[in-house]
DNA sequence: AATAACGAGATTGTATACGATCTGATATTT
DNA sequence: AAATATCAGATCGTATACAATCTCGTTATT
């Protein structure tokens, strides 16, 4: 059995996660896990009363999750209508990977201001599990591939020590999960981790210039294995109704 | 008398603001004018019924506007305490600083090519308003400079047509302005819109490197303007208790 | 007099209630 | 038979209710 049940806690712990209360973002947390890990499909309606009686709780804290799922992209809320798992357009995709192109290489040049030895053998690590899971087979090793994959980035963002980077950076690796797993072609998927030790190499040789050309190609590398031409059949009732 | 009133509509409609309802939206948008303009001061307590009896709603609403204002970082929620003004610390507003110069010039860049004489002629006009309120004096026409100055970004990066990257930079530059309106000196002021002509005539000339740099500058300009050193006085009670 | 314990009022957290709107199926009409 | 009208069930939007927690002034204690 190949069970890689990641954390549901971020790559880096967020300083208000250690909060109390945690029954609203626990749903949160939960659906949004659910969501990047593809075991809710894009599209898929999110009843209150449903998501609340699974959790125990009333529709109340649902709204408040599902709300605030809604403001990070990862669920769409129609008035009256109600909530569904984000169904993302080719277009919004492509806004998506233009946007970490923009970003991600001054996120990688202000990470290597504050790098340390340890940071690159913690990145060497996250680098063997995403080879580990590449090889394997199986559902799930895929869901984990495509989470190791963000965590790379993520961890990245975390040297920054930008916390309001960092949220940005959250939001974009779940969205971009999402749209891997709604237009990627699963033919292709492991030429990403060749580029992630060839950015490792290059920050580790102090080549961040060369580190972040590197970076803008993996990210062109990553949208250019999608398959936007098509539109997912769930997305009919988005197409006819205007 | 100088009343300045800038309409409290973003500067790009929304693709979601002509949504129908608007009860909490409303909500919403009132308390982060009011933040963002100064009128409410950072600490401030927002209590629900308060708001609630302002705009003749239930608590029910204004928790949500609340919670999503607190996702823009504009508000502080406390378990058990309530919602309060945003209070960002010295360190904060150093990252979302940062922040902006890791990503303004790449919008700028992308802004470059969808860019048509008209846009040039809009951000000219922006301009124009920004220096006829340079040259008045009292707290309005302040209140109005400062919406201005971060118009121009917005308008920028408008020019993406990339909706991800504008809601960033909505956050980013609604939190400037609440940063600036904490630390800002209020005696200089004024050297942000001969730099924002200057961006402008770098764009025209096409030079979009040097616009880029020029950009990079500005930003550092205002985060220069600033006085980090000192926490202001409404902060006491989260300094002295842990 | 300083400090600790207490309690009333205020405020938040969550659940529930109820009217409004939507959905899908059945009945009705042409 | 096709199209429309109608209606019941489900679901959402908002208000209200009640318990848990906090705040802060008052009182009791050392």
């Amino acid at each position: 059995m190949d069970n890689h049940q990641t954390k549901p806690d971020s790559v880096i712990a967020r300083p208000d996660a250690d909060r109390a209360d945690g029954s609203q973002r626990a749903i949160r947390d939960a659906i949004r896990d659910a969501i990047v890990d593809r075991r809710l499909m894009p599209g898929t309606k999110l009843t209150e009363s449903d998501v609340g009686a699974l959790f125990q709780v009333s529709r109340t804290l649902v709204r408040g999750a599902l709300q605030a799922l809604a403001h990070e992209g990862l669920v769409t809320v129609e008035r009256n209508r109600g909530a569904f798992v984000a169904n993302p357009s080719p277009e919004e995709a492509r806004q998506i990977f233009a946007t970490r192109r923009i970003i991600e290489p001054g996120i990688l040049a202000e990470a290597a201001c504050h790098i340390t030895p340890a940071h690159i053998r913690q990145l060497r690590e996250l680098l063997l599990d995403e080879g580990r899971l590449m090889n394997e087979r199986g559902q799930s090793a895929r869901r984990a591939e495509i989470k190791a994959s963000g965590d790379f980035h993520l961890h990245i963002a975390a040297m920054t020590r930008n916390t309001v980077m960092q949220r940005f950076m959250d939001e974009l690796i779940a969205r971009s999960s999402l749209v891997i797993s709604l237009y990627g072609q699963s033919t292709v998927s492991s030429c990403g981790h060749n580029e992630h030790s060839d950015i490792v190499d290059a920050i580790e040789a102090g080549q961040i210039d060369r580190a972040g050309r590197l970076m803008v190609h993996h990210i062109h590398h990553i949208e250019a294995d999608l398959d936007l031409r098509v539109r997912r059949a769930n997305e009919l009732r988005d197409a006819l109704l205007p």
